[in-house]
DNA sequence: CTTAACTTGTGAATGAATTCACAAGCCGCT
DNA sequence: AGCGGCTTGTGAATTCATTCACAAGTTAAG
């Protein structure tokens, strides 16, 4: 299959979050034209997105919401429970522990983990707590397939390195650092401050 | 000035980080090619990227760390302190104002905002939690630069026309919503569901 | 002073992503 | 059945970003 770009994927992303918005509503169908409008991109955007993986719209008519809501989960793999576990059982964690919208969109975390024994035994929402040292024994019989590291950014290399050694292949990195790894582990990296860093530029630059 | 792309101040962003490490380090003078290896990038991509700010090095010696750090730091505007409040103290919202990240750099968090009287009046990590209905007064009188918006995604896109109204200028959108904005608004959106989705893309059509 | 080993800065070339523009298809109306 | 109004799907054109490749400048050593 033909590379897909980045930007692509995550315009899908919005382009679902809309059609549910859509489906919830009721409505039949929707152009390329409204879903752009709404996404802010522009219709030859969205109908270039969608022809990567086939054409499902009606010429003169648009797409069927719940067709198009339907092939977008599958084309995102979202058809599927996605066993996560965090590491790290910080305030940034802890605030993703409870967040809905994660075991909303079929993303179940089965742990957090932690090297502070105060941490260590207790539940985060639910979610218990273990200690960071037995990583590779639970990697190997939990089997996560996505781990989201929430830890200082001195730490989090080292870690990479276990749960690459351990198979995993998908990481959702907060830690502040560019990390390494190999070609067939998919890594994305929220950084705060550089988002914060983004905005500190367009302010002083300003035509 | 030449507009830049969105791609270059993330990766400025980056290399003013390993510069700061290079400097504690106590070394004096850093190559593209080093540079480049450690953020994940090449030796042009890095030359490249500063072209458009000047020309910092000395052609067979590479960068001086400090004077570099110090360009990029201009560069990004992180040579004055920001005024940023955060809208939303639920989980992230509070997570986001015990980050030391921010405070380092010089992003000052003056307050934190919520519609929840139980939190109004108390304090997030020593900062003030108010409540959101003064918003516009507050705005007002303490002209922050940034806002850092932790709001469900239903409530993002009134409090964005709100502090439009008041002149906000930079928001850092942690909603999981395509917002709205004057193009002189600056507006970093921050989504994890759709971080998570790219990962659930990446393991699904893998080659 | 000359040479060798480096490294920058930058036009030119390449590659990637977005936008244009239009033929082809669909619906509803007469 | 034929026409008018829409909207898709997609090559071609364009715009934007990255990589190449090399002249020009710097240092160190003989």
């Amino acid at each position: 299959m033909k590379r897909i770009a980045d930007s692509t994927v995550r315009r899908l992303s919005a382009y679902l979050r809309f059609l549910e918005d859509f489906e919830q509503r009721g409505l039949a169908t929707i152009s390329s034209e409204e879903l752009a409008k709404r996404g802010g991109t522009t219709s030859a955007q969205v109908r270039k997105d969608l022809s990567f993986f086939g054409s499902f719209g009606k010429r003169g008519l648009g797409y069927s919401v719940p067709e198009l809501a339907g092939r977008l989960r599958e084309i995102l793999g979202l058809g599927k429970e996605w066993r996560v576990v965090i590491i790290g059982a910080g305030k940034i964690g802890a605030a993703l522990a409870q967040y809905r919208g994660f075991r909303q969109r079929g993303f179940n975390i089965l742990a957090a983990y932690d090297n502070n024994p105060d941490k260590v035994g207790r539940s985060l929402e639910g979610i218990p707590v273990r200690d960071t040292s037995h990583l590779e024994r639970d990697l190997q019989r939990d089997k996560p397939d996505i781990v989201v590291l929430t830890v200082p950014g001195d730490e989090a290399q080292a870690l990479v390195d276990r749960m690459v050694k351990a198979g995993i292949k998908a990481i959702l990195n907060f830690a502040p650092t560019q990390l390494q790894a190999p070609p067939d582990v998919a890594i994305k990296t929220v950084n705060m401050a550089m988002e914060l860093e983004g905005l500190s530029f367009a302010l002083t630059n300003r035509d």
